[in-house]
DNA sequence: GTGGTCTAGACCACG
DNA sequence: GTGGTCTAGACCACC
């Protein structure tokens, strides 16, 4: 599992974590049961200090998306794979409500909206593929 | 001009004031060269501390939105209108490629998301509609 | 006497007044004996508040530079242009002594002085004389 | 980084701090990438309140000077060091062309300029040069 | 430990 | 009346 993590950005840390976990579980890069890196494994890979890496994975744990397993780790939950499509999902129909409702109270139409959604979708289509590939 | 705060928000209140500002003149509310409400009087008005408005206004100014005429108060600057809506397409535009970054890479489909978007539109214009007509 | 005010200088604006009093006086426009415009009048003339005027004229009386004659207002005193004309000169010694200091600190060479100055000059002459022939 | 205020300045403190902050930047003495002392460390050692070195950070921010490192502090942006030079070689020049209006405007001549540009230059970089040396 | 936010209140210059 | 500066202190999130 790879981990790019932006330092300037306003998300926390653990929280980028969390999310690029989630991630990988609802694309399927990480399935039921498959193991996630280790705390410290993970903190040196992700240049990141040890106590942000565990937080994320006791915030992920707490929302049942991983388990520990005894003597060997943690492991993505068998409900993690369908429970993470959902909440992204939630979360990004949650997000899109406040941007499109600022959008509206700054006077932007419909139309300009969806060009931009079409626009952004296809450049952005293009460019995970393309990181993918390597 | 009204000023809508919510204090759970984590946003931070004089953000949430700047932004309503730039609203404003976005959509003609306030045009160039009208006065913005004092900081006294906008923090009575919003129950904030009058600090957090200067703040606000501090961050305008700073942006060439406002403009100080001494001793009278603070201005739109002519640019700002032009320069707001501006300024508003292009964080949408940004907040939106976030958005549909991680909707890509947790595996939404393009259909869902246009779906989405204008399940959402409808939604928020009717409830924008409804809270203008009051 | 034309009075031109920047309200958006860190400059007050009473002293925007005295400066451009002692300019006038400093280059002949003003002559000892000469009446300056009544504060009402140069209030208007200068869509400013009639205090300021009133402030400024007061602070060029303490200064000796204005005598108030009664009954008909206030006029240049004899003494006015040489000691504007020093005034003048001590002040643009002084800042210019600051200024020179921060640029040998900041490593700009006297060339490079040399130059801005006369680029600045040469540039700064049209511009007062085209503005004059107006 | 050593912090030198003038509290008798009419220049504010916070301000005085970006200006030294930039210098420090602008010789060399931070480099990009470098940590700033930390608000509170700064504020003790210049014996001022920790809000006031807070804003001055904030505004270096706000230009692009620093750059906020979640957790750890704040670092000289990669882009600081070439901006700090241009910044003071352009406020040099606004500083210049202002000055030398108002001398235009009272009536004096170029070579009065001329003569007291050369005369403080010399007389300064005997002076800084006797500091160094110190 | 770090910075960020908010409040409260004093003081000042300007118009 | 206006905004601007500074102080003091509380609380928070993050690492």
């Amino acid at each position: 599992m790879i981990c790019q993590l932006d330092f300037q950005s306003d998300i926390p840390i653990y929280e980028q974590i969390c999310r690029q976990v989630k991630f990988a579980i609802g694309n399927g890069t990480l399935r039921a049961g498959d193991h996630v890196p280790s705390v410290r494994e993970l903190a040196v890979q992700a240049a990141v200090n040890v106590n942000t890496v565990a937080r994320a994975y006791r915030d992920l744990q707490a929302q049942g998306i991983l388990v520990s397993i005894r003597g060997t780790g943690l492991a993505v939950s068998p409900e993690a794979p369908s429970r993470c499509r959902d909440d992204r999902l939630e979360m990004i129909r949650a997000r899109l409500s406040t941007l499109l409702r600022e959008a509206i109270l700054s006077g932007i139409e419909m139309d300009e909206i969806r060009s931009l959604v079409d626009a952004e979708w296809s450049r952005l289509h293009k460019e995970v593929r393309a990181s993918k590939a390597v």
